[in-house]
DNA sequence: CCGACTACCTGCCCGC
DNA sequence: TGCGGGCAGGTAGTCG
């Protein structure tokens, strides 16, 4: 589900309710998710305030005042739930009476209390259990076997042409592949790689190498694919992320960028470039489906 | 070192 | 209506 531009809706769904507020209670109610909680995970975080809410790739990071962060990454199927409690909630126990509306595959409540004194509880949702969450300290993130040979960020002034032209350089891998690799660039997933491809007009099949120069420049092509894998990055976080099934933002709601996909998932419509109209393809590259225009993705 | 493949887990959708 | 198979946004480990 969560790509880049999904995080950064939950990042910013999630900073509101949890900057600067206080951990009064983590409840986890199991011993893991993908992998085991970090040792001693909630006696760590218990009365700790948050610092900032922040994002690197796919993952969501919680910077804790002792200096930890918590690093935590949402899997296929992970999400987060926001109740506030709205009136009165100054006086501890009013509430009492109702009861906490648990849902099934709901593994981790962050119990807060913010500046204000209110309280509000941030529940993460996963069915499938594929998101994890890890502990690191903050100063030393980078070093992080995660984040140590992570690739650039799609926003911001980190990617550029000649950053994409030096890890594709050389390499028989295919395009598709090598843009799934978070070592290339960070944050992008099986539908903005998909996206982006269509709107570049590139075959996922073409060798990653052909788009860099004999020097290690990057061809006019590279080109236009950081320019519309920017694109499509920031279009997606501008529409809230996309939605399928079940992802929904902290809010609830769904996002819309799934209203505008060109390519995935749509196996069989028409192509939608000016002018070609050739049936979408489906096929399949590294054991995922890619979607794209036989016809004018070369 | 690279690249291909598999495992991890639940839910949904489709065809029979 | 029920059941089995295939598929799903990601990552990490293994194997050649």
């Amino acid at each position: 589900m969560p790509e880049l531009p999904e995080v950064e809706t939950v990042r910013r769904g999630l900073t509101p309710v949890m900057e600067g507020a206080t951990v009064q209670r983590l409840e986890l109610r199991r011993p893991d998710l993908r992998f085991p909680f970090p040792d001693q995970f909630a006696e760590i975080v218990e009365g700790q305030k948050i610092v900032s809410v922040g994002r690197r790739a796919k993952y969501l990071l919680l910077d804790l005042a002792n200096g930890q962060a918590i690093i935590m990454h949402l899997g296929m199927s992970g999400s987060y739930r926001i109740e506030k409690d709205v009136f009165g909630s100054t006086i501890p126990g009013v509430f009492h009476h109702e009861k906490p509306r648990l849902a099934a595959h709901d593994h981790v409540t962050f119990h807060l209390v913010q500046k204000s004194g209110e309280t509000a509880r941030v529940i993460y949702n996963d069915p499938r259990r594929f998101g994890f969450m890890l502990m690191h300290p903050r100063a030393e993130l980078d070093e992080h076997p995660t984040f140590k040979n992570m690739g650039a960020e799609p926003v911001g002034n980190v990617l550029s042409p000649d950053v994409l032209a030096k890890a594709m350089a050389g390499k028989g891998t295919p395009l598709k592949s090598a843009l799934l690799d978070q070592r290339v660039i960070a944050g992008l997933g099986n539908i903005y790689v998909c996206e982006a491809l269509w709107r570049s007009r590139l075959s996922p099949k073409r060798k990653a190498g052909s788009l860099v120069k004999q020097s290690g420049k990057p061809t006019d092509r590279l080109m236009t694919l950081e320019k519309h894998i920017r694109e499509v990055i920031a279009d997606a976080i501008r529409a809230g992320g996309s939605s399928l099934r079940d992802h929904t933002q902290t809010d609830g709601s769904l996002g819309y960028f799934q209203h505008s996909f060109a390519a995935y998932d749509r196996e069989g419509e028409p192509c939608r470039h000016e002018g070609c109209g050739k049936p979408i393809k489906r096929i399949v590259q590294s054991g995922r489906s890619t979607f794209y225009c036989a016809s004018c993705q070369r």
